[in-house]
DNA sequence: ACCTGAACACCGTTCAAGT
DNA sequence: ACCTGAACACCGTTCAAGT
């Protein structure tokens, strides 16, 4: 008999709390994440769960960066926008598996693995040889499309559920014979072009834009 | 006296509580707002909200579509990236006005504002006579740059607080020596660059992209 | 038709007590 | 050092009763 193995202690450590919490979010929703149920699943106390965690928020915050810690850091050998479509398009595909991710992204100060990733995107652009307002400008671009695109893919599948078809024709007979433009695109919605290359034709509007953009000093035309 | 002024019964309509909650949530946050603290703001009990309101996510919903309702939506007259600017930003003020609605956006289906400023978009688009598939890759991208970069302002100042520039520093020695670039980028962020001209800058990247771009492979001509 | 208090089934977290 | 039950101050919403 294993005496560590008695019926009540339990061995109890952050990174599977962490991991449960973060089990639990994807299989059914942050907004349904509770202490309480997470210490039900690893068979303990929800007080238990407080000498490893300072409390819900900071259990988010560490939640996300362990998410950040799965996205793919652009490659310092290759081209700079060969680099950055492959970076991007990892964070996105880690971003899609945890869908409550993305609502926490702006919400909380990065942990260690978002700094680290920061980082490496903002060492990408400094090695293409951009010019520094230009790199400063395109970070945020770039971050933004990663998320806000991610965003709006999970809000979609959210939104129309899983009775995608249904709720789609239920919404347009809902239009009644207004909006033909709206009733337009959300019928090509339903012919389900790819979100990959979409995300990649966004993502190389704006890396195509950055490399043409004249650094606008303050002041100057457009 | 008026009769109907008597000491119970008050007019309570469903616009009158979207606007109560509305201004609640922009002084004190969505995640502190409560149907028993609207409730208190109209004097009343707070089941009464139940005859106007199916629930909270039902109110969630309308408060949202009452925002979408201020946002300009593109002049018709004018050239379609002029009218798409003026629109893009109006929205962006709009939003920055009402920190807790661009978490609501990707979380609901559209109600009517929403719907009629979608379909003005794509109108806008349309008269552009971009091909097809550049019309339904754009409006994402444009929605998605208005609601994601509005998201990132409102975020930064949130996670940053009052104290600006001290919780910056803290950040900043945090690093240590490490990651040299985003010690830069952070540095940067203290000198306080427009956020407008950044807003701008962005959504001409992706408009004049669009403008460029040659409708891609699968769909060819149209 | 509209209002409402009481009650129910939950939350996150404090605290004091256990080992 | 780590665990934990009881308790507190909240939630959203159901229900039955009032007008």
């Amino acid at each position: 008999m294993n005496a560590r193995s008695s019926n009540k202690k339990q061995f109890l450590d952050r990174p599977r709390i962490i991991d449960v919490a973060i089990g639990f979010a994807d299989v059914h929703g942050v907004e349904d994440m509770t202490m309480r149920k997470i210490a039900g699943e690893l068979n303990c106390g929800v007080m238990s769960l407080y000498n490893h965690v300072a409390n819900k928020e900071e259990l988010l915050t560490a939640m996300l960066d362990a998410v950040v810690g799965k996205f793919d850091t652009p490659d310092f050998e290759s081209d700079w926008k060969v680099a950055m479509r492959a970076s991007a398009r990892s964070a996105n595909k880690v971003l899609l598996c945890h869908h409550w991710a993305v609502r926490e992204w702006n919400l909380r100060m990065p942990g260690p693995n978002r700094t680290r990733y920061m980082d490496s995107i903002l060492g990408a652009l400094t090695r293409a040889n951009l010019d520094d307002a230009i790199i400063y400008r395109g970070y945020h671009a770039i971050t933004m499309h990663i998320v806000g695109f991610s965003q709006q893919q999970i809000g979609y599948q959210k939104v129309l559920g899983p009775d995608f078809h249904e709720t789609v024709e239920g919404f347009l007979s809902g239009l009644g014979g207004n909006y033909p433009y709206l009733a337009d695109h959300v019928r090509a919605h339903l012919d389900g072009p790819d979100d990959c290359d979409e995300f990649l034709f966004v993502l190389d509007l704006i890396l195509d834009g950055l490399e043409r953009a004249v650094p606008c000093s303050p002041g100057e035309t457009k």
